[in-house]
DNA sequence: TTAATGTCTCTAGCAACTATAGCTTCAAGA
DNA sequence: TCTTGAAGCTATAGTTGCTAGAGACATTAA
């Protein structure tokens, strides 16, 4: 059995991130020892690196949350998690191409910065005057920058 | 004169926000009408198009604080202006990397998807053994997935 | 035995908003 | 002029996914 530091050091999660996970109903509450410390067995662990794997790729808890009662019914058809990763991916690849616009125009504006005055630089200019920018995607919802 | 809903709506930003960016000192008080309500002018609209530019752009709102307090005394080096640019470019260019990386991985995990049962999907499967995944680059906080 | 960790609960904080409640003010039509 | 509906006001709480801190108890190594 691990204490919850363990379990975290195997899992490469922060302790209180555990409790978190608890608390939410996305770990199961942990049996305790006379102490009153949290003992976590292997189908815990199992359980956190799933989880900490499903995060690095981007998942959010809530998908994350479902994937994990598909993963409890191996008998059921996985288009529910193909649904879920599916998601995912084209997040991820809507998300590339909102940053590469973002790049190019971050691009244009420090390469022209004349290196002089604020008031002839192009990073000031640009951001106050949205005619001097590459793109027009503004007032487009499903472009916004943030996740 | 503008009232704040015509204010949001030519600088495209939401009304709670324009209240809210007042609120953290980010746009000045506002004058107010005989009935209390707020009032803006041409300055104010400038200001808040230089915002929710420099948000759309991906910059963080103390970051906005600090271009706006450049952008207020045109007679200083724009070098200033210039690193804040360049770190957000940086920050955009390594998320695309890690995104691109993701992608990579949440395509491999959709294309092998059995389209059977939960038992053999490729996606719980890689999702809860990270020996399964292409890329090892776990517990490298610096490569984390959100921003 | 003692000191140093580790763990416990609880609360509050972060970014950048968004939503709600309950009220007042304004603008336009009858 | 009255009325009605939209827009505005303040204040508070919620969102996501944690992280930090306080103050008390448990465990472990020397």
């Amino acid at each position: 059995m691990l204490s919850i530091g363990k379990l975290g050091a195997a899992a490469g999660v922060k302790v209180p991130t555990i409790r978190y996970y608890e608390q939410i109903g996305l770990l199961p509450e942990a049996d305790r020892s006379a102490g009153n410390q949290r003992l976590y067995g292997q189908a815990t662990l199992d359980r956190l690196a799933f989880i900490r794997h499903a995060r690095d790729l981007g998942f959010r808890l809530e998908a994350i949350r479902d994937l994990l009662s598909l993963s409890d019914s191996p008998d059921q058809s996985c288009a529910a998690a193909d649904i879920i990763a599916r998601a995912q991916l084209a997040e991820v690849e809507s998300r590339i191409v909102r940053l590469t616009a973002l790049k190019a125009e971050l691009e244009r504006m420090v390469i022209q910065c004349s290196g002089g005055r604020i008031a002839n630089c192009r990073v000031i200019e640009v951001l106050g005057d949205h005619s001097l920018c590459a793109t027009d995607d503004h007032h487009h919802p499903e472009m916004e920058t943030r996740p």
